[in-house]
DNA sequence: CATCTCAATGTAATCGTTTGCAATCAGTTT
DNA sequence: AAACTGATTGCAAACGATTACATTGAGATG
């Protein structure tokens, strides 16, 4: 690799001028600024990103950590990141928790080394304990909060989506109605529960708790939760299911057909989040669509804002839609 | 952030001696040692890893570019290379050429500044040429091969997996059976189709160029292929599909749902690289299984051996399996 | 006791940029 | 002609680490 000293030699003129020439054009004459950019161009340079960073401190970096890549969803909110971080110029660390806090701590720590300007992060249980060790960073909060008050946030209405959901449910005639979320420990779950919890109350129904079903975002712990909830007597058992997260949503589908129930007649399903799955599976399941890409887009904004000295943290909230499609129905007599 | 120099002053020794008791501790005495690794504790020191690669000229960093991170498998190769690299304490720079040549120039061209100490790629059309402007650079071409005899390579058997399926189809007793592949100018279409004609010819059945589609490799291209294909008329009308990768399986899934064809009593469907939706699409789908998460694992570990100075390039091809569920069975009588 | 050895530490150069400050020089202005 | 201006350019100091080389001093050796 040819450095700015490489450059400037073959243009001969201090490194100081190469170096203007190229990230300052209007400070040098149109002559030596063209005699530059031919050398830098003969020679392929490309300036060192590391050495400029050093002496800027301004690494023009942003860490990203999500908590499941293999999740169609993360994958979104992370091109929604990415995308938005290259148009500003910017380049973003892309790490992985695994839902694990203890990675996500690892993930913060070679970060740091990195000195990025600025984390988004899917937090997990132990993200507000973990950024305590990057005081002075601008934070957002993607999707999930920690309670943070630091950290800005970017979200969707989990409470309005899972009420609308809920509610849909119970349009339909519905009156016991299963809820399956993530860990009590997840913003997002709880959020979700509460929106069920008014729903239901709002109706005039009581929440039950032998209804209701937490466990990891994995589409085991759905299909678990889901068949034992299925697997309930006739007359308690519920004829419908609310699913908090897609990976479960997965599990609780391939649960019902295990049991041999079919959607929707024996069963409706509402998930959350929508994806290609939901659309193409066998009856196309009803879904709150999330617009996982844009509050990646919205994630990386506000960060640059944060960046540009827009001091307070700020909270933004995109909404959710309920999509209608066949996997809900009325409730089978019974 | 506090520096080395903040350490040295606070253990009361030069940052030489603070630097040597973090990074070579054997050759500092005992409790010099111990006062400089308190005092780095105590000031949460991270050593600053741009200070660091630019003096000792290694970033331990690798670039990674994928062509597209929403599609599963690409998901799956990017997880299985990360967290390959992160065992060796090496940082990923993730990129996405979203099939583009173009994005992946540019990304070649940031990744550069970053002085990465090793590439992985999934190559698009242009990688050959992109890769002209990091000529010493060691490269891995990760699924598809570019053609650059200086690159390290990492794919599966894509002939012999298309053949397989294509044999499969014909054991079932097909005879017109269609061929839907991805663009013609990346390997893995091109291997696909070999092997689908090595497949038919064996059977001393003739290739037919009306069956055979190609388009880029998105959903709905697979989509139009197969409706192209679906709607010839009843006795030239393929009664099988191998359709050559994950996203346009999708699509021909669906335009055969859309015209109607069950499946797979009006026609047979296999694809290339299995994944959730494959499993739980109903009927399940026949597939040939790629090893992707085990593919990135030994881009990454190829590359390393790359770095370690293991001279010459090397090709890794693993295999793929044929698994048979239900989108698969004997023709219809016509 | 002089000398040698070797472990422990310090001094200062280095990596490749950017940038504050000083120097140069041509063209005005007085 | 002296002084001033302002546009170009160069010199050298940073940024924060690592490391070649020099220095120190304590114990071993003759």
């Amino acid at each position: 690799m040819s450095s700015i000293q490489d450059v400037a030699a073959l243009a001969k003129v201090s490194t100081a001028t190469a170096s203007r020439a190229l990230s300052r054009p209007e400070m040098v004459a149109d002559g030596t600024r063209k005699r530059v950019m031919k050398a830098a161009q003969q020679l392929g340079y490309q300036p060192n990103v590391l050495a400029r960073s050093l002496r800027q401190r301004e690494t023009r970096t942003i860490g990203l950590i999500v908590a499941d890549i293999l999740n169609p969803f993360h994958a979104l909110l992370a091109k929604g990141v990415q995308d938005t971080a290259e148009e500003q110029g910017y380049v973003t660390f892309l790490f992985n928790s695994d839902e694990q806090p203890e990675k996500e701590a690892r993930a913060i720590d070679t970060l740091r080394g990195h000195l990025p300007q600025g984390l988004i992060v899917v937090p997990t249980s132990g993200t507000r304990e973990h950024l305590k060790t990057l005081p002075n960073l601008p934070v957002v909060e993607l999707d999930r909060v920690s309670g943070n008050p630091q950290a800005s946030t970017v979200t969707v209405d989990n409470v309005g989506g899972a009420r609308a959901a809920t509610d849909h449910l119970i349009g339909l005639g519905h009156r016991r109605i299963g809820l399956i979320v993530g860990q009590q420990d997840i913003s997002t779950a709880v959020e979700r529960q509460a929106g069920y919890h008014d729903a239901l109350k709002a109706a005039g129904l009581s929440p039950c708790p032998e209804l209701m079903r937490s466990g990891q975002h994995r589409e085991d712990d759905g299909s678990r939760a889901a068949t034992e909830l299925l697997s309930m007597p006739a007359g308690q058992r519920p004829t419908a299911l609310f699913v908090g997260n897609n990976e479960m949503t997965v599990g609780a589908v391939l649960a019902a057909r295990e049991l041999g129930l079919r959607i929707p007649e024996d069963l409706s399903i509402v998930g959350f989040d929508d994806s290609r799955w939901a659309q193409t599976m066998l009856p196309p399941l009803t879904v709150i669509a999330q617009p996982a890409y844009e509050l990646g887009v919205h994630a990386c904004e506000q960060l640059f804002g944060l960046l540009r000295g827009a001091g307070r943290p700020a909270h933004l909230q995109l909404s959710t839609e309920l999509i209608i499609r066949h996997s809900t129905g009325p409730p089978h007599r019974s």
